[in-house]
RNA sequence: GCGCCCGUAGCUCAACUGGAUAGAGCAACGCCCUUCUAAGGCGUAGGUUACAGGUUCGACUCCUGUCGGGCGUACCA
């Protein structure tokens, strides 16, 4: 096809030519030409609603504007076969069958490639999720957040984007010495000595492991020790060897491992107050150091170095932040839990202040899950030790219902995880419903292949079943609908679109065979479903999700 | 009190930065396995999009208010 096909979008194309149409009214600002797909399909593939847009400013009645509109609309046949007025005043599309199948071969040619965008092409983008300090197994709350970062990053990178996933902690703070006192408890009370265990201490099990990983390895050498730091020391080691694992099996690898601590060693901490001091930002009162959020419209100032000495965790969020943007990077995203929400304007009015673009700094917040056990809501808290640990959720589900489950919501509402539903293993579980697609492809495509001549290319145009024409239509609808969820950094939309394809390809296999089918029409078809095959591959892929041969 | 998020079918959620007749899954009911995987398909039923106003050609979507829920609002992270 032409060279325009390759590297423009059907939208575009019809933007295109609705725009020189738009010449002859000769406006002083043309407005955005947007095409949308209409809800019904009786209206068409493709619908814009400049005529109505324009009915005020050309003071004309909108269909009376779209058929002018119309009249001067010059088009590829070979893309476009109809194009109606309908309604109040919309222009509607009909996409030619060449169209389909030219691009129904482009998707064959692009393969694994195909649905990549450049919409964020050279930008270098830091994805910075999980971020949970090593005090415990990885909790299902964090793994909200460490599956939506992580997918967020697949989705810029299918945008062109250069994602490097990071992981910020903090291994100095208060809650890792109360971990490393409940350790050292933990330890003396394995070896009868006499122990106090730390009010508010970590309770759980993995603390005894740890204590007796250290009887194994030392003996009582530790009894004697003068504060908590070889505890504190041991049980970051295994946290953290216990989290990657848990990220590694979530298929989650991130690219560095961000250390708060390394911002006072490198005095970062200390630059930043002085910053805010000398902008007059900043300022001692009571023994501690405020920053002037009044200054930003928040009702009070905020603290940022306690009278104790120690920061609140706003000043080093602000120096990461600047460190981040330091670095180079066009983007930085961070992923968290609603919770955290309140400290988001201030780090943005600490860099700002400091001289930093803050809109180069997004943010994902995600909503709260609650996980139903037995049809119950059941609450947790990782001190209490009365939480279930992502390892034990892909346990009893898997990793890849593990994932789609987080996933499978707009990441702004509240997420049920239903423990029962994502067990089954049949029909209650969306999962496999996918995955079985993908699956069932590929047995048709192993028993084909053993009764057809293959070497002959196909001819896509014997493909004229309504389900097979709706069926290509829905694969072209990829790319967008991966740069959509991208761009919301929303991957539930990545889900919602293939369940459709998934369903728009068992509509297809209950309506037209391939076993059995004269051997032209049945080569065609085969290609049909090479193709959607590959459409569910890239789109799990995405989610990083497993596409199985078998199930 | 104030700020942010949410309120859509019995349940869990979609609805593409304002579009035409608001859609899926589960649950319910009725059908379909001598045909490439029934982990499937077809059909029925289910709605005043919390409520009341407003903006406009058009509102689940934007604005105002009310009610209900979640999370914040610490010299906790």
């Amino acid at each position: 096809m032409s060279e325009f096909e390759n590297h423009y979008s059907m939208k575009e194309y019809l933007a295109q030519i609705i725009s020189e149409s738009l010449e002859q009214f000769e406006l002083e600002e043309p407005p955005e030409i947007r095409i949308e797909e209409p809800n019904q399909p009786d209206h068409g593939d493709a619908s814009s609603n400049i005529a109505m847009m324009l009915a005020k400013p050309l003071r004309n009645n909108p269909r009376a504007i779209a058929q002018q509109l119309v009249d001067g609309l010059k088009y590829d046949e070979e893309k476009i076969s109809a194009v109606e007025i309908a309604g109040p005043g919309f222009i509607n599309f009909r996409f030619a069958e060449e169209y389909l199948f030219d691009e129904l071969s482009e998707i064959l040619k692009k393969g694994e490639a195909f649905g990549k965008s450049e919409a964020n092409k050279g930008r270098r983008v830091l994805v910075e999720f999980v971020s949970a300090n090593p005090t415990g197994p990885l909790t299902v709350g964090h793994g909200r957040n460490a599956v939506l970062g992580d997918t967020v990053s697949r989705l810029l990178e299918w945008t062109g984007a250069e994602v490097e996933r990071e992981y910020y902690f903090n291994d100095a703070g208060r809650q890792m010495r109360v971990l490393g006192e409940s350790v050292r408890a933990r330890y003396l009370e394995l070896l009868g000595k006499e122990s106090d265990f730390p009010e508010g201490g970590y309770e759980g099990e993995y603390i005894r492991d740890i204590a007796q990983a250290l009887v194994d390895e030392k003996g009582e050498e530790l009894v004697e020790a003068e504060d908590e730091k070889p505890f504190k020391k041991k049980a970051e080691e295994e946290i953290f060897a216990d989290i990657s694992g848990t990220l590694k099996r979530m298929k989650i690898k991130m690219d560095s491992f961000f250390n708060e601590h390394s911002l006072y060693e490198e005095g970062k901490i200390e630059e930043t107050i002085e910053k805010l001091r000398e902008l007059g930002l900043a300022y001692d009162k009571d023994g501690a150091v405020w920053f002037k959020t009044t200054e930003f419209g928040k009702d009070k100032d905020t603290v940022l170095v306690k009278s104790t000495g120690e920061p609140t965790y706003r000043l080093p969020d602000i120096a990461y932040h600047a460190n981040k943007l330091d670095r180079g990077f066009d983007l930085c995203i961070d992923v968290f839990g609603a919770d955290h929400i309140a400290t988001y304007p201030d780090v943005l009015s600490g860099i700002k202040s400091l001289g930093y673009d803050p809109d180069k700094v997004d943010v994902v917040v995600y909503q709260f899950v609650t996980l139903v056990k037995d049809g119950k809501p059941f609450k947790m808290s990782t001190r209490k030790a009365n939480f279930v640990t992502l390892d034990d959720l892909m346990d009893e589900v898997g990793a890849d219902v593990t994932r789609f489950f987080f996933l499978m919501r707009s990441p702004n509402t509240h997420l049920e995880f239903d423990i029962a539903q994502a067990k089954e293993a049949g029909e209650k579980n969306p999962v496999f419903y996918l995955q079985y697609a993908h699956a069932r492809i590929s047995s048709i495509l192993r028993k084909v292949e053993e009764e057809y001549d293959f070497s002959e290319p196909a001819q896509l145009s014997l493909l004229s079943h309504s389900s097979e024409i709706k069926l290509i239509k829905t694969m072209l609808k990829f790319p967008e609908s991966i740069a959509n969820a991208a761009r919301l950094r929303e991957p539930h939309h990545v889900i919602t679109y293939l369940n459709e394809l998934a369903s728009a390809f068992t509509s297809f296999y209950h309506d037209c065979r391939i076993l059995g089918e004269e051997e032209k029409l049945a080569r065609a078809r085969m290609e049909l479903a090479k193709a959607t095959q590959q459409v569910l591959r890239n789109g799990l892929d995405i989610l990083g999700i497993s596409a199985p041969k078998q199930m």
